[in-house]
RNA sequence: GGUGGAGUGGCUGAGCGGCCCAAAGCAACAGCCUGCAAAGCUGUAAACCCACGGGUUCAAAUCCCGUCUCCACCUCCA
């Protein structure tokens, strides 16, 4: 398949390193408040690439970490009065709730910054001995990474260090340049003593550049495939991971992806416009498979406009593919799938192609409806056979992307519980009565009935042999 | 000033040299189905040819040049 590697600005064909192995890293969060939507299409971008690259066959360990320190979470913690790890692990829990909201699946190591200060500084010592860092002139604990001296610096993002602008003339405080960045922070005095750890230069903690690069390679070694992350973490971010990793002689990541950002309303979301969408705020304007269907709706480096009716039109999209499957599992029952490489061989190759080609999403959806639309013609023409091979590819697809009706993933306090069988026996009683009604051509009653419940949520749907319900 | 991205039907959004008189979804309209609806299917209309002007090519939404507009990033602290 073909990547979009932003370091060669070009797509590549993926090869990974090592034969059936896929090593990724993303940037996950810095636990300083409530997960928004920007946050949620990032991590879902890299749960669809994984379960894609899973899909193909391939053995993924995904990474994403979790900072739990930095000076906002301090400064936070510190107007909120509570302890800085307490605000860290709080928003840590509410990122995750909103990630299990979604269908994301849980990486297979999610490293906390605070856990790996000694692989941090085994990166410092090795910069330092390398000539590529230095404590700080002025005497304070800060070390600094001397950019101007790595040759390659602005590789990332195609930039040349001497054209970068000095804003900072006359705020080197104890750097050489000033165009150096931080990669340990000498702790201030108004700073919690618990938010600081003991070196040889003295005590402080983690600069964020830093804390990437020595977790990314603790979990997957110096070189691994894809380091993935948001499109506003390019620059400085991804930047001096690449360049610290670089010259402690890491090799690092072979691609670098980055997903697109989340407009709101065509502006960009920003806490003075006051126009941030929280993950909770998605919550309650669409259900969880919607809102996930609305953000992988848009190729993933696009940006993604999150506008008035934008959850209503994923609401009506997913709802078509849920209708279909609901009607096809009916007559045909549920298709199971022997294992990964059954269900890949049921995936229609317009889909296999769009998805190999960059995760080009849109087109894996349209492959998606246009699956969808056969079946439902399929089932009304009585061909079963047809409707089969529909239900098929469409069960493989909606899997592959995590949009699988039927996953217990969306049904979480649903099921089999006492109150769902009460409704059951309800709705079978107003159903036998509502088509009593009909055959006695009393549609007063018949209508009323689907009125009623109608008020209350449930949708009616009279089918070729009976009534079928759901809840909207 | 530097770097990168974008401008496609009413809306969302693919396509990035010929398969494009441009996918798919949403919204609209009509027919079939239905007691009537809903759902579903079928069809129609919808992009004055894909921001504008020029060029390359047998062939351009897709490449090149220019212009306009928009967006992101340009070092902790933002």
């Amino acid at each position: 398949m073909n990547l979009y590697d932003s370091k060669a600005q070009t797509l590549r064909e993926f090869v990974p390193l090592k034969a059936g192995e896929v090593g990724m890293y993303v940037c996950g969060p810095t636990v300083q408040g409530a997960p928004h939507v920007g946050h949620l299409r990032s991590a879902l971008v890299y749960d669809i690439l994984r379960r894609w690259l899973a899909a193909k066959g391939l053995r993924v360990t995904l990474v994403r970490n979790v900072t739990d320190i930095d000076d906002k979470v301090l400064e936070k913690a510190s107007e909120a009065g509570v302890p800085w790890w307490a605000l860290a692990y709080q928003f840590e829990q509410e990122f995750n709730a909103a990630y299990r909201t979604l269908g994301i699946e849980a990486p297979t190591y999610e490293p906390r910054a605070t856990g790996h200060i000694t692989e941090m500084l085994e990166l410092v010592d090795r910069l330092i001995d390398a000539g590529y860092a230095y404590q700080a002139t002025d005497g304070s604990a800060d070390v600094y990474f001397k950019a101007s001296k790595w040759a390659s610096y602005g590789e990332l993002t195609n930039q040349r260090i001497e054209d970068m602008v000095d804003d900072a003339e006359g705020q080197l405080r104890g750097k050489l340049d000033a165009r150096d960045f931080t990669l340990w922070k000498a702790a201030k005095p108004n700073e919690p003593v618990t938010a600081q750890w003991p070196t040889r230069f003295g005590a402080g903690r983690p600069g964020w550049h830093l804390e990437c690069s020595a977790m990314a390679t603790r979990y997957l070694g110096a070189r691994f495939d894809i380091h993935g992350g948001g499109l506003d973490l390019r620059f400085p971010h991804h930047e001096n991971e690449l360049a610290q990793s670089r010259a402690a002689g890491d090799e690092f990541a072979n691609f670098w992806l980055h997903n697109g950002l989340v407009n709101v309303g065509g502006q960009k979301m920003s806490k003075s416009l006051g126009n941030s969408t929280f993950a909770s705020d998605l919550f309650t304007q669409a259900r969880p498979i919607a809102a996930r269907y609305f953000l992988g709706s848009a190729h993933y480096r696009s940006v993604l406009d999150l506008h008035d009716s934008a959850l209503a039109e994923a609401e009506s999209a997913i709802s078509r593919v849920e209708g279909f499957l609901a009607r096809a599992e009916r007559k045909l029952g549920r298709r199971d799938f022997e294992g990964h490489h059954d269900r890949y061989q049921q995936l229609p190759t317009a889909f296999v192609s769009a998805m190999d080609e960059d995760l080009n999403l849109p087109a894996a959806l349209a492959a998606l409806h246009e699956a969808v639309r056969a079946g439902n013609a399929a089932l009304d023409a009585h061909e079963d056979a047809a409707a089969q091979v529909e239900l098929s590819a469409v069960t493989a697809m909606v899997d592959v992307l995590g949009l699988n009706p039927n996953s217990s993933v969306w049904s979480v306090g649903q099921g089999d519980s006492a109150e769902s069988k009460a409704l059951g026996s309800l709705m079978e009683a107003l159903i036998a009565e509502r088509n009593l009604a009909r055959a006695n051509k009393d549609f007063a009653r018949s209508d009323a009935i689907r009125d009623q419940l109608k008020a209350a949520g449930i949708q009616l749907e009279d089918a070729a042999d009976g009534t079928n319900w759901s809840i909207s």
